[in-house]
DNA sequence: GACCAGGCACATC
DNA sequence: GATGTGCATGGT
């Protein structure tokens, strides 16, 4: 198969197969950016826990992530698992948000893709996934997330080696799919959850809509 | 009890 | 640049 239509035949099946996914599963923009942090090696029923403490204490703004405390953060979030480690990312964040940006969404969203992903890849504890699911599900920039699922999908399906760097992964996409917003929403989304049926760390390739494909 | 989950930083070679 | 390790809870 030619993968320059690969990418696309692949959205195209499991779109039909799946139908609308509805990402990101979050409230609010700022909702996001928490989910994101929580969710680094982490299944999302863990971060779901977290957040709903989070909410319970009405602690889902900038303002309030700011006041608490370091250690009662790390604390509410306990289910999501690292719990000490993503209690400073999410303070790491915040604080650049207000020393930058006034902990002002529409300011950061003003910014150009290129400047806003620098600053955010600056932060200690966001990496490149995090930094674009933020970007795309937060910012709505069309961006391509690559996470572990991607690099298995298209490592099975011999479009790319496994090790191949996150730049390479997204530059196929980008190249591939003309960026777009909810394309990009949408695919990345189908993806984790082929992912999560089929193309988990030991796969069962039958049933997958993908499975005859290649 | 082993394995896995929507990563990242850091040490070492 | 590649490889190894710590971080941690909760579901299967």
């Amino acid at each position: 198969m030619n993968n320059t239509n690969s990418l696309i035949k692949f959205y195209n099946l499991l779109s039909a197969f799946y139908g609308p996914q509805n990402w990101w599963p979050a409230e609010t923009p700022f909702e996001v950016i928490i989910g994101a942090i929580l969710t680094q090696n982490t299944s999302w029923t863990n971060v779901e826990k977290a957040i709903k403490n989070l909410r319970k204490e009405n602690l889902l703004s900038p303002e309030k992530l700011r006041d608490i405390s370091y250690l009662q953060l790390s604390e509410i979030i306990r289910p999501s698992g690292y719990y000490r480690i993503k209690a400073q990312r999410i303070k790491a964040f915040v604080n650049f948000f207000y020393e930058n940006y006034k902990g002002n969404l529409e300011l950061l969203k003003e910014q150009k893709i290129e400047k806003i992903r620098f600053q955010l890849l600056s932060i200690k504890g966001i990496g490149k996934e995090t930094a674009d699911s933020i970007l795309l599900y937060a910012l709505e920039k069309p961006i391509f997330v690559v996470d572990i699922y991607t690099k298995r999908l298209l490592s099975r399906h011999q479009i790319l080696n496994f090790k191949a760097s996150y730049e390479e992964f997204q530059a196929l996409f980008h190249d591939q799919i003309t960026p777009d917003v909810q394309i990009y929403n949408e695919y990345h989304a189908l993806i984790v959850k082929v992912g999560k049926d089929f193309c988990k760390a030991t796969p069962i390739c039958k049933g997958c809509p993908l499975e005859n494909i290649s």
